[in-house]
RNA sequence: GGCGGGGUAGCCAAGUGGUAAGGCAGAGCUCUGCAAAAGCUUUAUGCACCGGUUCGAAUCCGGUCCUCGCCUCCA
């Protein structure tokens, strides 16, 4: 079944097929974090979604080139920058965000990006879309040194503003935009390509033909992007949030530097493929720090809580409505997993170092039909939970061999190459002191002695191991 | 005000015309010395509400109520 999904560009679900002539390579972009803060759950949703989408395009068979920027110049952080006690540089200041976020992103088992790219890295290419874009008259500088980006002058030349979300500009209440902008632009709408320095900026400025001063906010990912991706690419990622203005400006600046000033030129397409994911809640309410609702992921570590439980939770909804995220489903979430690793512990045990061998199960097409319907992650785990309790039964009843338990495991591991939920530690070692005292319960267990067996075992427990008696003699399991 | 999502069991959440997936929680039974794990069974005559279309509606149409998001930094 070929993919399909919920274009933004378009506002239908489409079959995606890749601008590759053989079909294989796809490039994908993604906005990244703002490396100002620790990243919150809110915002590790859209990341965990882009990366089960990428792993998805390569279960597909796809080759993936994955770029995620990393924005580290903005507003925000010149603000803590500057507000910091000590002195240090701006690199010092965003690599401490973005080593954190690294972490976490590890820690729910995302795969990296093919690239990622950091928005300072990239100045030139920015200053060079930004001089296209002035020579095609669609940007222009104001008094102070800025350059904005004229919406007018490039719907003009033949651009197109509003693809992906309708804006009707005699409706937009513009304003408290207008009395808040420091900036002297032609037009509300408009948007900064490049803003002056000013004394509130400290040593964050970059010199560039029109003066000394820092991108703007959407540039960064038009001048990424083409610079790795090309002038066209396959898909592009994000928030549902960043629809507009971010990803509207984006291909207002893209396809802006590729009109020709005397006009009559067609804009070269920017993206192919939009996709955008909900946000959450938190508690049935929007996330905020006021609410006491408002979790990073340390928060959720902090409260034992691991990395896959947060991944489970998180991909356990449909990426177009919103999650509502609750310490409860957190719970329900641990629940789940134990009884996927529990089958899965299971059937390493029966398949030992057998071939796999037999069918297939229903898992593995049942899986790819749910995704392929506009990423049906609901529909993906009832695929899973329907073979647990087929496998469940199975392994109940004796009627799997060790070659036909390797089969299914395979089977699990291509599924899960999507999902990534599987236990990341290896195998503990048991201890020779626990090994010790299960051979003594066995031993009280055979003497009838089921008080000093029974004592054994919440010993057992108390030293954070769990005993299951099962007709091939006892096991034992970490808590 | 403009634009766009939602309201499905105790909780989470699929399902867009053919008679309500899945997860968590709960209940009963089997297995067990007792547990645990697992298995089996069970839990919405019902899909916010009111009308309408249809042989048939959670699904389509009209209306009402509630709710969330974007329009301003935001995943």
């Amino acid at each position: 079944m070929d993919l399909q999904f919920f274009n933004t560009l378009s506002h239908r679900i489409e079959t995606f097929k890749t601008s590759d002539p053989l079909g294989k390579k796809v490039g994908l972009y993604c906005c990244g974090p703002t490396v100002y803060d620790f990243a919150h759950i809110g915002n590790f949703r859209t990341f965990i979604f882009v990366d089960m989408v990428r792993r998805f395009l390569e279960f597909k068979g796809f080759q993936v080139k994955h770029v995620m920027n990393i924005t580290d110049v903005d507003d925000k952080i010149i603000q803590r920058l500057n507000a910091s006690p000590e002195k240090i540089t701006l690199r010092d200041y965003t690599s401490i965000y973005e080593k954190a976020f690294f972490e976490d992103f590890d820690q729910l088992n995302c795969l990296r990006p093919s690239i990622i790219p950091r928005a300072t890295d990239y100045i030139p290419q920015m200053l060079e879309l930004i001089g296209k874009l002035m020579e095609n008259g669609i940007a222009y500088q104001t008094p102070d040194g800025s350059i904005f980006f004229s919406i007018q002058r490039y719907m003009a030349l033949g651009g197109k503003y509003g693809q992906l979300v309708k804006i009707n500009f005699d409706e937009v209440r513009v304003g408290e935009r207008i009395k808040n902008d420091e900036y002297e632009k032609e037009n509300a709408a408009d948007f900064a390509l490049w803003k002056a320095r000013v004394p509130g900026d400290g040593e964050v400025f970059w010199p560039s033909p029109w003066g000394e001063g820092r991108p703007g906010w959407h540039i960064e990912c038009s001048a990424m992007s083409r610079k790795l991706l090309g002038e066209t690419f396959d898909l592009h990622l994000g928030g549902e949030d960043l629809a507009f203005p971010h990803h509207e400006d984006e291909i207002a600046q893209s396809e802006g530097s590729t009109l020709c000033k005397e006009g009559g030129c067609k804009p070269t397409p920017f993206v192919r493929y939009w996709l955008h994911f909900s946000h959450l809640l938190v508690e049935g309410k929007k996330m905020s720090k006021s609410l006491g609702n408002f979790y990073t992921l340390r928060d959720l570590f902090a409260k034992g809580y691991t990395g896959r439980e947060i991944r489970y939770l998180l991909l356990s909804a449909h990426y177009r409505e919103s999650l509502n995220f609750t310490l409860e489903g957190l719970n329900g979430a641990r629940s789940a997993l134990s009884r996927l690793d529990e089958c899965l512990a299971k059937l390493k045990e029966l398949a030992g170092a057998a071939e796999a061998s037999g069918a297939p199960s229903d898992l593995v097409q049942n899986f790819d039909d749910a995704l392929s319907n506009d990423f049906n992650l609901s529909a993906g785990w009832a695929a899973v939970f329907d073979w647990v309790r087929q496998t469940n039964k199975l392994i109940a009843e004796e009627k799997l061999s060790a070659s036909e338990a390797a089969r299914l495991l395979a089977d699990w591991a291509r599924v899960d190459a999507v999902l990534a939920v599987s236990p990341q530690k290896k195998e503990e070692e048991i201890p020779a002191e626990i090994l010790a005292l299960l051979e003594e319960r066995q031993a009280a267990r055979k003497a009838k002695n089921f008080a000093r067996s029974d004592a054994i075992r919440d010993e057992l427990k108390s030293k954070g191991w769990v005993i299951e008696d099962t007709p091939k003699g006892p096991r034992l399991k970490r808590i």
